[in-house]
DNA sequence: AAATCATGAGAAAACGTTTTCTCATATTGA
DNA sequence: TCAATATGAGAAAACGTTTTCTCATGATTT
């Protein structure tokens, strides 16, 4: 056993051509299946790699090729809640495309975005995919005439960008018919503040679906604000519903615990159905919450494989994705099955 | 104006030293620094470099010097609420020192860790860090004898490794300390599961404190836990308590809901302090919660300097570092000074 | 005036790969 | 048997930097 390790004290192509007894050349195109060679030298190149261990350097590689295999995740999502998902969707998607993921975390500060932006662009990205916590609102920093394809995902993209989001129209759909559909009539739509684009999107399908009398009560994205809203309507008194889809899974935390203050039982007397399937929260909700989930892996998943396309040189439609919503049903509306 | 972009589309040294009339090693030299030049000479440079907006290739960088600037973090905590603040203190730690974090979520599969720590040495990263939700587990990868140093946050690390995690005896006494400073004197502390060693270290912290009678409860990390050991206490009926700790900000926003239910007034007939500082949670909890803070941004700075001083080959101690924890009063106890 | 020294800048090697050539040998066809 | 072709493998260039070495030129010392 001859000794095979660098200086450097990671194997590298010549150690592994050193003790196959041929040329680096030749070991590069054995492992890359490229080339013409016996195929009995092949294997056995193959072979003596997997002994030692040998794994190309990555920066070498990415030097010629111009191809670093990494794309950057630019995010300001601090506590995470939605880029998290998102996140896990775009890593799944590209390990299988043995590309690594950098995590910049700019926390809305423009400085810091740029420090970031450069930091990726002198690490020779293939790509950036920028996530946030709101369609309607961009990043603090400018991605446009990068030398890179930039993907946004539940962020406002440049203009002719791609850009994914969650389709709000189709979900809020999703949770009204399903509050008709176990039977409730009298609903209200009890949302965050109006000049979110989600919001007014959700209210116009809400409106369209349970009518366009059926009010809508806008507000914070708060469980006070759930609370604070059951008290106004059941103080009002009149005509009080039976069937009420909040505007995320926060608010509709609220008005169950206020419901359950005032006596009324959730779902027996009235449905509640939320939106974001926020998990940690929706189970612990007594009872648990039915909810509209975003599947924002998913959409992380297909901005993480939109990204690795552009990078590849294949070309894509610019435009606004959007991705369907699916109703996740536990027990705060009755009923059982999803559809 | 010439045109000095190479085929790449990126500009590199060569475009610049063309531009400047002078050789690529003087062309670094200027920019780093180093060597003997005119001092006029190097402004120049520097001056052109600035224009055509020269930033040199990390990768050529790295493979010469065998430092990626690049540091891999490796997490099992899917949902994040351990994971981010610690990721936002590495990345914050290391931005300044032009260090790109990979983030790798591995879910415990050992296949995928296995994956990942792949990709991160192919890609010659100068260290990683493990991440996890408890420190008495570890990863499900093995990460030792690794050409490259491990620092563990908030993770079981390796024999003889660095370690970082809360100090949880510490951050119990100062909740129980608190606790027993705003009038409190029949304290319970209710908690997580006993196979936690975080769990029991709290838990022998809290009885040094509170007295070894004192009544500690364990459960789940659950609201709902909180919500049943309140009803046990409260049907059981006997010396009822007076100040009450939590194992974390869930368990205390279920006992917080379950002694309103029973109309019980906090923080004005009992306090309650959790544990966490999961903002979310904390502040949205009516009374918002009084809680210990695990400084996990805090401890993931620590976690990333340490593991830049490992790769800069710096020596460090190994063993288990315990960082202190802090208290941040809200509501939910009453008493308003911090100390 | 000759020898020494300081200064400024370039040439070349190195990092670890991949890829394109080139070339010797073996095989095939007439 | 001689040329044409296949086959196997190596040499060298390339990617974009940094660093060490070399070498003019001009300034200083004897």
């Amino acid at each position: 056993m001859t000794t095979h390790r660098a200086r450097s004290g990671r194997v590298t192509i010549h150690d592994l051509a050193r003790e196959a007894g041929v040329s680096v050349s030749t070991v590069s195109k054995a492992l890359n299946d490229n080339g013409r060679m016996a195929a009995e030298t092949r294997a056995r190149i193959k072979r003596i790699a997997a002994e030692i261990g040998f794994r190309p350097n990555a920066l070498a590689r990415g030097l010629l090729s111009s191809r670093s295999f990494t794309i950057g995740l630019l995010t300001n999502d601090t506590y995470g809640r939605f880029t998290l998902p998102v996140m896990a969707g775009i890593s799944e998607a590209l390990v299988d495309h043995g590309v690594s993921v950098f995590l910049c975390a700019i926390e809305d500060d423009p400085a810091l975005g740029k420090i970031h932006v450069d930091a990726m662009l002198d690490k020779q990205v293939d790509g950036i995919i920028a996530t946030g916590k709101r369609i309607d609102r961009s990043l603090p920093v400018d991605l446009a005439g990068l030398p890179v394809p930039v993907v946004y995902a539940f962020t406002a993209g440049a203009p002719e960008s791609v850009t994914f989001t969650a389709d709000d129209a189709q979900g809020a759909a999703l949770a009204t018919v399903w509050l008709k559909k176990v039977g409730r009539r009298r609903l209200v739509h009890i949302t965050g503040p109006e000049d979110f684009v989600s919001v007014r999107e959700r209210a116009s399908a809400f409106a369209k679906e349970a009518g366009e009398d059926a009010p809508v009560h806008y507000g914070v994205w708060s469980e006070s604000w759930g609370h604070q809203a059951i008290a106004d309507l059941w103080s009002a008194g009149e005509r009080l519903p039976d069937g009420i889809f909040c505007g995320n899974d926060q608010i509709a935390r609220g008005v169950i615990d206020a419901l359950r203050e005032r006596g009324v039982k959730v779902p027996d007397d009235v449905s509640v159905i939320g939106f974001d399937n926020w998990e940690i929260l929706a189970e612990q909700t007594r009872p648990p919450l039915t909810t509209v989930d975003m599947n924002l892996k998913e959409l992380g998943r297909e901005a993480g494989l939109m990204v690795l396309a552009l990078a590849e040189g294949r070309a894509a439609e610019p435009g606004l994705r959007k991705l369907p919503c699916k109703l996740v049903v536990r027990q705060s509306c009755g009923g059982t099955q999803i559809d």
